[in-house]
DNA sequence: TTCTAGTTTATAATAATTCTAAAAAAAGTA
DNA sequence: TACTTTTTTTAGAATTATTATAAACTAGAA
């Protein structure tokens, strides 16, 4: 289903030329429907682990940010040293596990609506984000 | 209302030693009533400016996670580059501009109680926060 | 005053991220 | 296709935030 063709779409789609090394990304990001959440870290591990060719550090950062502006991935507010994306670009919220740094999806539909009753003079809300911090029982 | 005999109890009161540093770093942190978020980088300039004697990066740094274990500053979960702490300990929320990274209180009562309907087995929710990204009209 | 554990400090180390500039690849054109 | 232009990748350096280290200092108790 989530094919080279389809990567080469998508990227298309969104003024991203497929090079090689963004198919190579894609596949890892987006090949199983199962969404997931990982640093950079993380995700140039796994490239590493899953695919023959090493593609450099720099250019795993640049097509991070590139899919994030794009919208194909989010980037999630926790204050770590690292940062956190998503594969899961619906709006969604999240549980933060402080202790494994484990973060885990909090569907839209798991929180009641959320009511902001307060606006900042000249500007207008882009996102509400809910961080739900985790600790053991 | 805020002086040295209060910082000295406050401190004291939560097992740590009165020292010249910490004293003087509470003055900038608790000696107006007006709460304020701040970075370490800020924080550091900001003692710069009003102490007359310059307390190390490694004390600040210290220091503040000191506080903020025993409760007197809090961390704010934005990502960025850098840490942002509050001196407002209160549970609240808070708005974030992109542009300017500034961040604004939006206080417990300006938000529509959270219901979350959702929980992970063996974890208990140990804080909810709401991060609202702003930006310009 | 003396002693000791706790603290500060300068500095080095680490780690995440960004920058740079040259080489490689892709796209555009004829 | 062959040539030109533009974009991308890459290795490595630079930057920046943060933490670790270890020696000098200090608060508070005896
Ligand atoms: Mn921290
Ligand atoms: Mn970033
Ligand atoms: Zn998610
Ligand atoms: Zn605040």
């Amino acid at each position: 289903m989530n094919s080279k063709g389809n990567f080469v779409k998508k990227l298309r789609n969104s003024g991203l030329r497929p090079t090689k090394q963004r198919i190579k990304i894609c596949e890892v990001l987006f090949k199983n429907e199962k969404t997931f959440h990982f640093t950079i870290n993380e995700l140039s591990k796994i490239i590493a682990e899953k695919i023959e060719e090493k593609i450099s550090l720099a250019t795993i950062y640049n097509t991070v940010h590139a899919f994030k502006k794009k919208g194909y991935l989010k980037e999630i507010s926790i204050n770590t040293d690292k940062s956190y994306f998503d594969t899961n670009t619906s709006h969604h919220h999240h549980f933060f596990d402080n202790l494994t740094k484990e973060l885990t999806d909090l569907s839209n539909e798991d929180v009641e609506k959320i009511q902001i009753n307060k606006s900042l003079p000249g500007k207008k809300i882009s996102s509400v984000e809910i961080l739900v911090k985790v600790e053991n029982e």
